[in-house]
DNA sequence: GCTTGATCCTCTAGTGGCTAGAGGATGCAT
DNA sequence: ATGCATCCTCTAGCCACTAGAGGATCAAGC
């Protein structure tokens, strides 16, 4: 995790101001660490800054029953499942195209360019 | 297709400005239409406008061989490939996650926010 | 002819999540 | 004492749009 992206982080609001040396520079306590791994770990998996911020704030609430906590970590799961699904359309085509590859012939015949031309060949993916 | 995206495109020099009318409302011809069609359908199958660019540069180009099409092509298909690649990653650890999922609790033992903060348990996804 | 509502026109600024770079101060090892 | 990495602040840039202001024009219905 690169240093400007903590100030950035900080910036936001998503991370508190720590505090600083004599000489100005940023001290993190193991708490500061936890909370930062804590982001790390959830971009990682794909979370948005704003279900983030809202993950923070609930795991600062222990008392809390951990309804939105799931709600957040299901939507997650389920744009996840979205995006792989779009993206294997996406593949079926691609490969669909590049399947009547025409390595060596013209551009004027080239089956990829009249494919991305050409949309009648797309059964329904982006319809 | 919106459009200030189309308006976009013509201001990053992708679209040529088309013929206008006496009221200044733009005219666009079969051939504008198609190159527009060109560029919606590339833009769907995940090509950045710079592909983009150079797939239309080739496609005026039709005495050229297509190699350098294919090229393009092969290298989107790698990169929606790493794409799913990753995201069915994301999708094995999310359901992990959401598999100790703990409705009803507080969340002081909440997993999914114990899962959040521990990187430990990722074998090595995000190595 | 007149109103109404949709569309178009130009323009600026904002989105998300960083990343890059300028220009300088500090810390640490040799 | 010197070199070099790292930190500091700040602005601006990336991608591919999207939103909205403030106005002009058009086509349809009455």
């Amino acid at each position: 995790m690169k240093v400007p992206t903590i100030r950035f982080y900080e910036k936001i609001g998503l991370l508190e101001e720590p505090p600083r040396t004599a000489s100005d520079r940023r001290l993190y306590d193991g708490a500061a660490t936890r909370r930062l791994a804590f982001i790390r770990h959830a971009r990682q998996l794909g979370f948005e800054i704003d279900d983030i911020r809202a993950l923070l704030a609930l795991s600062d609430e222990p008392d809390q029953p951990c309804t939105e906590v799931n709600r957040i970590a299901e939507r997650q799961l389920a744009a996840v499942e979205t995006r792989i699904a779009g993206l294997q359309a996406l593949h079926a085509e691609l490969t669909r195209i590049q399947a009547a590859s025409c390595s060596g012939g013209r551009i004027s015949d080239c089956r990829v360019i009249e494919a991305l031309g050409n949309h009648a060949h797309c059964d329904g993916l982006h319809a």
